[in-house]
DNA sequence: CTTTTGTATTCTGTATGCAGCATTTTTTGT
DNA sequence: ACAAAAAATGCTGCATACAGAATACAAAAG
C-alpha cells in the first residue's frame, strides 16, 4: 500500500512540484466533512484520533484542530474526556433546519430579485439549463450537484455574505440527509417543474413569486425525505 | 490590573492541584470570544500564539484548537502560514447580518406564538420586567444583557434548535458592534417601547404583530449603530 | 540615498511524548 | 458461580520539540 496518503497528494496527480498547495487544515476539514456526508462516518461514530490519523496519514495535532473546526460547524459533537462523535440529527432536527432554510431562501430570493445583475441571472439560467439536460439524460448525481449549485447561486445573487455563510452551513448539515433521499420519478418531475418556475420568476424579477416557489420547493423537499427518517 | 487570568493554575504554583472541572477547550473559546467582543483584541489584530498562550497560561496546542473553533464561528480568519487575525466587519457586513437576523427573529416570533407554553411566556415576561427595572434605574450594562437574553429567550420559545444555533452565532458576531453603539436617551426610550409592544404581542400570541415588532426593532437597531461605523 | 539581497529571527505547522481519565478485563471474596 | 474490587489497557488532553515559512533587519551595490 502506498504510504503517502491521498490527502497529501495533489488531486489531479499532475507532475512534480510542491506536494501541498492548499493548507493541510483545509484539506483535512474538507475530507472529514465529505466522510461524514457520504456516510463513511455514520452518526454516533466516535472519531478515533489515533486510528483516523493513521488512516489519513497525519498526526493527531492537525486532525484534532480540524475536528474542533467541524464541531463549531455542528457536524460533530465534542464530549469531554471522550473525544468527538458524529452528530446524529433527529427527524425534528431536519424539519427544523428545513424550516430555517426555507425562510432564508425566501429572503435570498427577494434580495436577489432586487440587487442581482442581469449577467448573473443569465449565469443561473445556464446552470439551470445544464441541470435540465442532466434530468433528461437521467444523470442523478450531476443533477443533484447542479441543483445545489443553483440554490447556492441564488443565495449568492443576494450579495449578502452572512446569508451565504449560513446557507452553506445548513446545506452542509442537510447534505447527508439528502444524500439518502432518492425520490421517485414523479416527485423528481415535480421538483424540476418547480425549478422551471423559479428561473422564470427570477428572470422576471418577481420577488414574491420567486420567494413563494423557493418556499414551496423546500417544503416539498421535506415531504420527499420524511419517510426515509 | 490582574495580569494572570485564572484559566489554569501554573504548575510551579505550590498551591493544591489545579481544579479543572470544565474542559479547558470551552473555557478558552469563551475567553477568547469575550476578548474579541469586548475589544481586547481589535479587528485586524493577529492572534499571536506564543504570546497569547503565555498570557493565558496555556500552551499553544489547546489555544490553536480554540482558534480553529472560533474561525469556524466566523470571529477570526485563518491566513495560511500567517496564523489567525480577528475578523473585521464592514458596515455592509453588519447591515447584511442584521437583515438576516431580522428575518430569523420574525420567524422565531411566529413560531413562538404557535408552540410556546404559557409558563415559558411568563418566563420571558419576568425577564422583560427585570429589564424595565434596569432601564428605570439606568443600569445600562445589565439592561443590555437582559435585552439580549430576551431576544434569545424568544428564539428559545420557538423550540427550533437550528434557529437557536444560528441566532446565537449572529448575535455573537454582532455583539462587538452593539458593545460600541451607545444610543442616546430618546432612542433608548424608543427601544424600550418596542420591547413593551413585543411582550404584549407575545402574551396575546399575535404572530403577525410580534413578527412585525421584532422586525421593526432590529431595523431601528441598525439605525442606531450605523453612524458609529 | 534608494534599492536589493543575504542573513537572522520569529512565528506557524506538525509530530511526539507524557499524564490522567474511562473502560474493560482480571482477580478476589463470599 | 457471581459480584465487587482492582489492575490493565487504551484513549484523550495538554505540553513540548522540531522543521519550514515569513518577516525584519542589515549590509552592499547602484
Amino acid at each position: 500500500m502506498d504510504e503517502t496518503s491521498a490527502l497529501q497528494r495533489r488531486p489531479d496527480g499532475t507532475g512534480p512540484g510542491p506536494i501541498r498547495r492548499t493548507a493541510l487544515h483545509d484539506t483535512l476539514v474538507n475530507h472529514l466533512r465529505d466522510m461524514i456526508i457520504e456516510g463513511d462516518l455514520e452518526p454516533g461514530t466516535r472519531l478515533h484520533e489515533g486510528q483516523l490519523g493513521e488512516q489519513l496519514g497525519v498526526s493527531r495535532t492537525p486532525l484534532r484542530e480540524a475536528i474542533k473546526y467541524l464541531a463549531s460547524e455542528g457536524l460533530v459533537e465534542l464530549v469531554p474526556s471522550r473525544g468527538a462523535v458524529v452528530k446524529r440529527f433527529s427527524a425534528k432536527d431536519v424539519k427544523d433546519m428545513l424550516t430555517v432554510l426555507r425562510t432564508l431562501e425566501e429572503l435570498a430570493g427577494k434580495l436577489a430579485c432586487e440587487v442581482a445583475s442581469d449577467k448573473d441571472i443569465v449565469g443561473v439560467r445556464a446552470l439551470h439549463d445544464q441541470m435540465i439536460a442532466c434530468y433528461k439524460s437521467g444523470d442523478r448525481l450531476q443533477y443533484y450537484k447542479l441543483n445545489q449549485d443553483i440554490h447556492s447561486a441564488i443565495v449568492g445573487l443576494s450579495q449578502n455574505a452572512a446569508l451565504g455563510d449560513i446557507h452553506i452551513m445548513l446545506q452542509t448539515r442537510l447534505k447527508r440527509i439528502r444524500f439518502i433521499g432518492h425520490e421517485g420519478p414523479e416527485k423528481w418531475a415535480a421538483a424540476v417543474a418547480e425549478h422551471e418556475e423559479m428561473i422564470t420568476a427570477l428572470e422576471a424579477r418577481d420577488k414574491e413569486r420567486l420567494a413563494e416557489v423557493l418556499g414551496r420547493h423546500l417544503f416539498n423537499a421535506w415531504d420527499r425525505v420524511r419517510d426515509s427518517l
